[in-house]
DNA sequence: CTGGATCCCAATAGATACTG
DNA sequence: CAGTATCTATTGGGATCCAG
């Protein structure tokens, strides 16, 4: 099993971002945590497209050890837990941004009605702060 | 085998990229074509990373088939073909960016001596605009 | 109940050898 | 040079099981 890092030989920072969330599931994750409000194990399972379980948890296991994400206790419910965004994860703002540029403008099927993909279209600065800030502008 | 994309059941943009360019390779190999110069199957072979061959082939097959990059015969050269980014790839070229500064930021291996990673840094309009007129800043 | 782990099996990814 | 063929390894879906 181990969490090891998916290798990461050239040193070229693309590749490092790729040995990170170069699959197709992180990305949506850190989707479901910073744009869609997403806090628990079962709201990500319960994302648009539908991971299961067996690969949220590896993936979650996986962005926590590249401390993409944080796992801490939920104050309001001892029997759950809370995932959040490091840092480092919602650093990844301005690369979500672009991605979901790039991709409404060439995906011809409809996007989701979430009001993060008019934002980043008309502000995009204010996208990037939500996500750095942990303010919900989501769903 | 077929070349079906790999689903897009949500709508999200994001998912819609990632049914893209979701996986290992595909981003790798955008990379060796838009700022290291690589237009031939072999030299995409003989990147940084080690592509195998079968990889190689699919990837450029499901890149072709998604208008990412055109595939055609070389002037020069008869036997051997170039492959080359459509504006759709090139217009990848702000994702590419902020990946590279992501990655640059949070990988602690030093990056391949490579013009175009400081190029994002100093003059990011520079880094853009080169790729979006397929001249070389690389390598 | 929530957050997983496990198992089974199908489908993909990948290394290596080989070919038109 | 630009791939294909073959074989193995890893990933992924879905159901189910289990611990706190």
């Amino acid at each position: 099993m181990s969490t090891k890092s998916k290798r990461n030989l050239s040193g070229c920072p693309i590749d490092y971002a790729l040995s990170v969330l170069g699959d197709r599931w992180s990305l949506i994750i850190v989707r479901d945590l910073a744009i869609r409000g997403a806090k628990t194990y079962a709201e990500l399972l319960d994302g648009w497209e539908g991971i299961s379980t067996n690969i949220l948890a590896q993936r979650m296991r996986h962005l926590e050890s590249n401390g993409i994400v944080e796992k801490r206790k939920n104050p309001a419910n001892w029997r759950s837990s809370i995932y959040e965004l490091t840092p480092k994860g919602r650093d990844l703002a301005p690369v979500l941004a672009e991605i979901i540029l790039w991709g409404g403008a060439y995906n011809e099927s409809d996007s989701p009605k979430n009001e993060a993909y008019d934002t980043v279209k008309s502000d995009r600065a204010k996208f990037e702060a939500a996500i750095r800030e942990n303010d919900e502008i989501a769903q």
